[in-house]
DNA sequence: TACTTTTGTATCGCAAACGATATAAAACAA
DNA sequence: TTGTTTTATATCGTTTGCGATACAAAAGTA
């Protein structure tokens, strides 16, 4: 067996479970709610700034718009937004939040601590997290840079 | 807005998307194989050990048996390996590399070297790697004890 | 032995992801 | 203005991922 080969030697194998747990871990929280992990970083993107066009959505969380479009619609059939064309460029669809989509965020207030206090552990505390955001983002940024799919 | 809901802030939003870019990373090399990244984590976990029951191969990749189950039979209407009753337990259903299989680990062995390049950057070095791996894997821990579905 | 519980896999349904492609509107060029 | 290219979004098909559930074989129990 090749040594490159070992999963215990892999990063994307790493990221891939992290991902996945951690996702895994936000989903009664979130699914109390009827949403789900995507749908939460679309409010998250939305509550930042309310009235964006899909693309700008896209682009934010670093989706192609054939994911996002289909996601958008189900949360507007929840009525948690609403999506109509844009008066400036009659191509754009523009996601505007509902009252409902607004309340979320109260609703939603104590998710982030939630899910904060169970991933606290021996080598990640409030002290190192500002590492492994820094590693994370260079790799983001780097592999982003590479495909050029998500420039402003 | 609440500071906690800040995208910026968000560990999860971090791994899903350093995920799913370095996945997309593999994808050029795979494809031309026609295997998948999920199909490739397969592979790594049968080179490691060959002829293993498909809850062994589920729980080393920390993923459900229905997720499990359809990607092998893929891989076998691929001819990449074979799926057998087991004859200790017949419940299980053993999961063994074809020659084909085998084969692709020569016709891949420069992936990890080549995606591997693609991900260094600033802060992340064969020097940081190891802290990093730490943090995912004590990150991993915790989450996958508080849910505990797969214990050994 | 007969009954109950557990275990290993699988089926079903739904929501992502994404490559490939389509379509209409806008921007640009001749 | 007419023709071409680009842009914004959407549609389609395939593979994941997972909750809920089904089912048969094995293990445990009375």
């Amino acid at each position: 067996m090749k040594e490159q080969f070992k999963l215990d030697n892999q990063l994307c194998f790493r990221l891939y479970t992290a991902s996945r747990l951690l996702t895994q871990a936000y989903h009664p929280l979130l699914s109390e709610h009827g949403l789900t992990y995507p749908q939460y970083l679309v409010l998250m993107v939305l509550w930042e700034k309310d009235a964006q066009p899909v693309n700008d959505i896209a682009k934010r969380l670093m989706l192609e718009t054939n994911t996002v479009t289909p996601l958008l619609k189900r949360m507007e059939l929840q009525g948690i937004l609403t999506r109509s064309k844009g008066s400036a460029d009659a191509r754009q669809v523009i996601v505007t939040l509902t009252e409902k989509g607004q309340n979320l965020q109260n609703l939603l207030a104590d998710v982030p601590m939630k899910v904060g206090s169970a991933v606290i552990c021996k080598s990640v505390t409030p002290d190192t997290v500002p590492a492994l955001f820094g590693m994370l983002d260079d790799i983001i940024a780097k592999l982003d840079n590479q495909t050029n799919r998500h420039e402003a």
